[in-house]
RNA sequence: UGGGGGAUCGUCUAGCGGUAGGACGCCGGCCUUUGGAGCCGGCUACCUAGGUUCGAUUCCUAGUCCCCCAGCCA
């Protein structure tokens, strides 16, 4: 048997690309290509694709993956997304090697193709209106008819082409199709447009071009130039093959890439459409593209993700090409997993609740020693003041507590984590509200945490923060985004109805431990039996602000749940 | 009612004619100064119907259901 976990990733693709390193089929090259359109930025099914790509480029001696910019719809691409892709390509923890390219580096060659094309009768100018063009298509399943102007002579052809490049035609005027067969079973082959006219700015060539390959003819042509010998793409594109397969022939391109497709990724309770977190942002739905609810990249970085956890997370839920939707608990489980071994621990309050232990002396205060992670010795201890006035979490104690409920009630008795045992002796209430404002405790003195005299087992160990010693902090936390199932909210109501109205909660009088005071954006903790958080970038001179990446699992709200079925 | 794909535990995924496995999740238990972590045990699946075969999740046939395609988006 050999060890799973030494093996890595198995998947069809993987076995198609070992296929052919055991035959020689491309001279034992592996050329992979990340191909994203800068037009918004890269999500969690984006890094699926990254992990496959480069991981699979990676995985293949002198293997290597292109970064490449999908870049030929000038309306709607911005280098700032360049940039975005960039970084988080980087971020994940994989390289391009200095192979990064642009598709509209290659609009030269592109349209010296698309000469070559027209020359060999294969490709004709169209001057269909696009509403013409469309009933002309004929439909799903009646075939199409030509275009009058699909035999116009190749001169003619090639004098329009020119012009169309030239700037002389208004946009929509003109259209270079391919000439296939205007009734071919599958639409993608009743003759496409392979370029049309955009008097638009290109972020990168700016004015230089008045019309724009599309994409079925720019990204095979691109693959050939680059030598890209497996091109993976998502399952939409499947039937669009056939035409990646005529545009490489016909260009007579001296390498032949072959196009293999996959499911893309969909996260149950999350946005993950382009077009939706888009609308997100631009409509201040969130708070940006990084905000810690949606899932993209620079959301979940901000959240707290590790590119590790990701990667793991990628690594896991396989490459196959039947429709899935993967549940959010298993991404939560790889961040669990990998921030368990390497958070520090820390004691955080987030709804305080104070509490006076009425025989520990006033105006003192002594050290007690905290492990700093009990997953790893190495992580060493700290300090952290106890006091007489602290503060507990509200959760923790309960006037009336439910069966199996073992935290604090009067009467009752909880360890204070790395602390004393104390007993609940009474409870303050405000006159006129009857709310509880404050616990009054007693410890018993010998029952120091690590003391020789320590031997009372109690039920439960809760948190706590020293009053005269605790920083103030906001805390974020975040719920689903979606309340219902994206997939289940038809395509004609508006999707933003769903969104959840409470999924962010902003926690203001949160007091943490005195170590994190100089805490700084990005770190993360565990702050225990609550869950584990990050810095958030808001955190200021004047405020500690946390993020929870992800919450700890908690049986006791289990418990509670089916105690109260509602 | 054209074409292209896909159907295996609740979810994701393995299987390549020979005992249907793993992960998440869920349910028990152990352990625990985090109701965390860890450990142990359990749960539930081959879309249907025929056929080939000693033997079918796998091969064949016919169905059923789901996804994608009628942008001058990618």
């Amino acid at each position: 048997m050999t060890d799973p976990a030494s093996t890595g990733p198995s998947d069809f693709i993987r076995e198609i690309v070992a296929a052919d390193q055991a035959t020689g089929k491309h001279g034992g090259r592996v050329v992979t290509r990340f191909p994203p359109e800068p037009n918004g930025y890269l999500h969690i099914g984006h890094a699926k694709s990254i992990c496959l790509n480069f991981g699979i480029a990676n995985e293949n001696p002198g293997g290597i993956c292109h970064l490449r910019f999908d870049d030929t719809n000038p309306t709607t691409e911005d280098p700032e997304f360049v940039e975005s892709i960039q970084d988080d390509v980087r971020w994940l923890g994989f390289d391009w090697h200095g192979k990064k390219f642009y598709a509209s580096d290659y609009f030269e060659r592109l349209y010296e193709f698309a000469v070559v094309l027209i020359q060999k009768g294969k490709a004709y100018v169209d001057s269909l209106t696009a509403d013409q063009m469309r009933e002309y298509r004929g439909t799903l399943t009646e075939p199409g008819k030509d275009s009058p102007y699909r035999t116009r002579p190749v001169d003619e052809n090639l004098d329009l082409f020119r012009r169309m490049r030239a700037g002389e035609f208004p946009d929509g005027t003109h259209v270079l199709r391919a000439k296939i067969d205007m009734a071919s079973p599958n639409i993608n082959l009743r003759d496409p447009v392979l370029y049309r006219i955009r008097h638009a700015a290109h972020y990168r060539t700016g004015t230089a071009w008045s019309m724009y390959p599309a994409y079925d003819y720019a990204h095979p042509l691109s693959d050939a130039i680059e030598g890209i010998t497996h091109s993976i793409c998502t399952l939409e594109f499947e039937d669009h093959r056939p035409l990646y397969d005529w545009v490489v022939a016909e260009s007579e391109a001296a390498h032949r890439p072959r196009q293999i497709e996959f499911a893309r990724l969909n996260l149950t309770f999350a946005v993950m459409s382009k077009r939706k977190l888009l609308e997100l942002v631009t409509k201040k739905l969130v708070a940006g593209w990084d905000d810690p609810r949606i899932p993209t990249i620079k959301g979940l970085r901000r959240r707290g993700y590790t590119a590790e956890a990701i990667r793991a997370f990628c690594d896991h839920i396989g490459v196959a090409k039947r429709d899935a939707i993967v549940e959010m608990q298993l991404l939560e489980f790889f961040i669990r997993e990998d921030l368990n071994k390497r958070s520090p621990r820390v004691m955080a309050v987030l709804n305080p609740l104070k509490v006076v232990i009425e025989n520990y002396p006033e105006g003192t205060a002594e050290d007690m020693e905290a492990v700093n992670n009990p997953e790893d010795p190495a992580a060493g201890t700290r300090r952290v003041p106890f006091s007489r006035v602290l503060y507990i979490e509200q959760d923790d104690f309960r006037e009336d507590p439910p069966k199996q409920f073992f935290r604090l009630a009067p009467g009752r008795e909880v360890r204070l984590r790395y602390a004393y045992i104390v007993k609940c002796t009474g409870v303050v209430k405000d006159p006129q509200t009857g709310a509880i404002t404050e616990l009054r405790c007693t410890y018993d003195p010998d029952t120091k945490s690590g003391s020789s005299q320590e031997q009372r087992k109690v039920k439960a160990t809760i948190h706590w923060v020293s009053a005269a010693h605790a920083v103030p902090a906001e805390v974020r936390l975040y719920n689903p985004l979606l309340t219902t199932d994206p997939t289940k909210v038809s395509p004609d109501q508006d999707w933003t109805q769903s969104l959840n109205p409470q999924s962010l909660e902003r926690l203001t009088g949160c007091l943490v431990e005195p170590s994190l005071k100089q805490a700084s954006a990005g770190a993360r903790f565990q702050f225990e039996r609550t869950g584990y958080f990050c810095v958030d970038p808001d955190t200021s001179p004047n405020g500690l602000v946390f993020n929870r990446t992800v919450s700890l699992k908690d049986a006791w709200s289990k418990i509670e749940k089916t105690q109260k079925p509602s």
